[in-house]
DNA sequence: ATTGACGTTGACGTAAACGTCAAGTTATTG
DNA sequence: CAATAACTTGACGTTTACGTCAACGTCAAT
């Protein structure tokens, strides 16, 4: 079965971000792609892990932090309670999210009032 | 009647930061505080845009950003324009953050097979 | 054989958000 | 009055997450 890969700046297409910046990932440790010669090949394992990469960025998860998820989920998979602390972290950045969408939800709150403090301001001439 | 204020390191106890983060707040168009002399005196807005500058950082917006919000905030209050694009921005934000919740939610999927899987794997002996 | 696209490794630069001195000022208190 | 605590400005340091060259390798096509 001929296993399909990637070149690096197909995965940066595919996914919005720079050559360079997968590059960076890599020096950081959070991809380990094959080489031909120089060139880096990717497997479909490494886009997967890209993409974790970049949803952890987007749920607020450093590199490092990232990093950490990978090394434990790696080393977790037979050991138990490495697994909890795994589960742990995640359901601790569930509640900070959780936290984030309240602020939000008052933020958008305090908004509703001002907009309906200026359209009341603006009054029945020109809104 | 006696307006309540605040020196700079009661303002930093009371919100778990740095008096160097509130003077640097201050460097960036962020606060404007009175002064005694050389003092800063806080009053209770400057305590009040403090807040919202420490929830603005909790929903991910840069210190720049917030500016950006106060100024046009400011400018806002008799202009529907500016208004409408202040509630805009916002909106965006909402969304964004709908987005990692949507995120995190996968993350949690996944985080829960995997644990079953770890359960099943350590089977039936010691869980 | 040369051009062009794509890739490579350094090395240095940058922006954000503070931290960390240093060196001086002001206020209070024993 | 001297010590101490709290405050000040200013300058430089730090971390994260890349951007930006420079200088070179490689491979397919003309």
């Amino acid at each position: 079965m001929a296993e399909h890969t990637f070149s690096i700046s197909e995965l940066a297409r595919e996914f919005d971000v720079t050559t360079r910046t997968i590059r960076f990932y890599e020096d950081q440790g959070l991809l380990e792609p094959q080489r031909a010669g120089q060139r880096r090949i990717y497997s479909r394992r490494d886009r997967v892990r890209l993409m974790l990469i970049l949803r952890g960025k987007r749920i607020g998860l450093s590199l490092l932090e990232i990093r950490e998820l990978f090394d434990l989920y790696d080393a977790a998979s037979n050991d138990e309670p490495q697994l909890r602390e795994f589960i742990r972290i995640l359901s601790r950045k569930e509640q900070q999210l959780q936290e984030q969408l309240d602020d939000i939800r008052v933020v958008l709150g305090e908004i509703g009032q001002i907009r309906s403090q200026c359209e009341k301001a603006l009054g029945k001439q020109a809104v």
